[in-house]
DNA sequence: ATATTATATGAGTAATTGCTCGTATTTGAG
DNA sequence: CTCAAATACGAGCAATTACTCATATAATAT
């Protein structure tokens, strides 16, 4: 009988003290991921960086794993939010006005910590990353479907399925890349324009 | 003065054993990579697999490093030969020829072994993954606006730079998602033909 | 005050890592 | 055949890794 192998904390954190433990350790791995990559984030070192004891950081997370699987989730949450928040206002309004406001809200998203989604995003075994970067990815593809189903007789995609799948990739794509490689691209307003009329012509077409 | 850590073969093989002997070494590393994983990539665990000692690795490699960086230039450049080699007779073509050929290449150079691109791309720590994997996409991103150049009386995008920016980043992202996570999107040219109408729309806009 | 629970600690361990170096074997030139 | 160059080898080293455990301190409850 293979015992599992757990994610989720070894113990809770009732005192005050220890909460501020668990919030060390998990700033800790954000700074050395994102200033020295993953490779360098051993748990001597995150315990060394937050300024605890190896022996804490076991208190409360019973392996490495589940450190980078807490902050996964943590940010997970925080981009999904984003977009959900600003997209959910908008589900009777036209998509001439709610693409550009997607492509706003991922900007957001990205410009949050854009080397740390970037290193959880690319830099991460395989092994070690579980559904739960995807689960903000699938959370915003189910409000895109959502979406497109409600406004079925405008925009009558040939495929709905294959729709979301280019709509949610290429939002993604081209605002995590922009983010990173060409900040020019961000700072006025002229790429959000360029991929709304990206999106919005495709979606529009009517053949 | 820090010694730069060298990414170039420590020697070059003279003889035909050798050269046997580094082919080998390349083809464990591709095997452990798209079947294991980076992490699981020791260079004891590579000679093991190669059939080698681990000392006549290091007789043609400085370094780890060096391996995975022989492979992703081998990879980039079987990428960039297949794109630049349909795309090179169309230079005169319509942009509603090029732009489909343009997706075909794409996800013919993603299927040639679509786990080990994925590895490559996602997997390798940034400090070790140098410029060699972008080279191609450098390669492809020259061919792409030479060719908005050449048909600028019926293109002219705002803005060319992210214009190229855009259409590479989507096509590639596109693919690339779709080979791994989609591969029923790619049996029928379905999905070719949603992605060209996406660029299509978005290049022959006039306003 | 005492007992119980929660928290903190870091020396130590077993495993793995990248890599060296002395030595053995094979090859091809003269 | 001779011999230098090319190639192959793998035991072993220093460094790093994830993680344990015995012990100590602090907070809370009674």
């Amino acid at each position: 009988m293979p015992r599992k192998r757990s994610i989720s904390p070894r113990k809770l954190p009732k005192q005050e003290r220890s909460r501020i433990t668990v919030e060390a350790i998990l700033e800790a791995t954000t700074r050395i991921l994102t200033e020295e990559g993953y490779d360098k984030a051993s748990t001597n070192h995150i315990a060394e960086r937050a300024g605890i004891g190896i022996g804490s950081l076991y208190q409360y997370f019973p392996n490495k794993e589940s450190i980078v699987a807490a902050l996964m989730e943590q940010h997970s949450n925080e981009i999904a939010e984003i977009v959900e928040s600003k997209l959910s206002h908008l589900f009777d309004r036209p998509i001439e006005m709610v693409i550009p406001e997607l492509i706003k809200a991922a900007i957001a998203a990205h410009a949050i910590n854009p080397r740390l989604h970037q290193v959880l995003n690319e830099e991460i075994p395989q092994s070690e990353r579980l559904q739960q970067m995807q689960q903000a990815e699938k959370r915003i593809a189910g409000l895109l479907r959502a979406y497109l189903e409600r406004w079925n007789d405008d925009i009558h995609p040939r495929n709905l399925e294959m729709t979301v799948f280019i709509l949610g990739r290429t939002v993604e794509s081209l605002c995590h890349s922009a983010v990173l490689e060409h900040p020019d691209f961000i700072t006025n307003s002229q790429f959000e324009r360029e991929v709304s009329d990206l999106l919005l012509f495709y979606l529009k077409r009517t053949n």
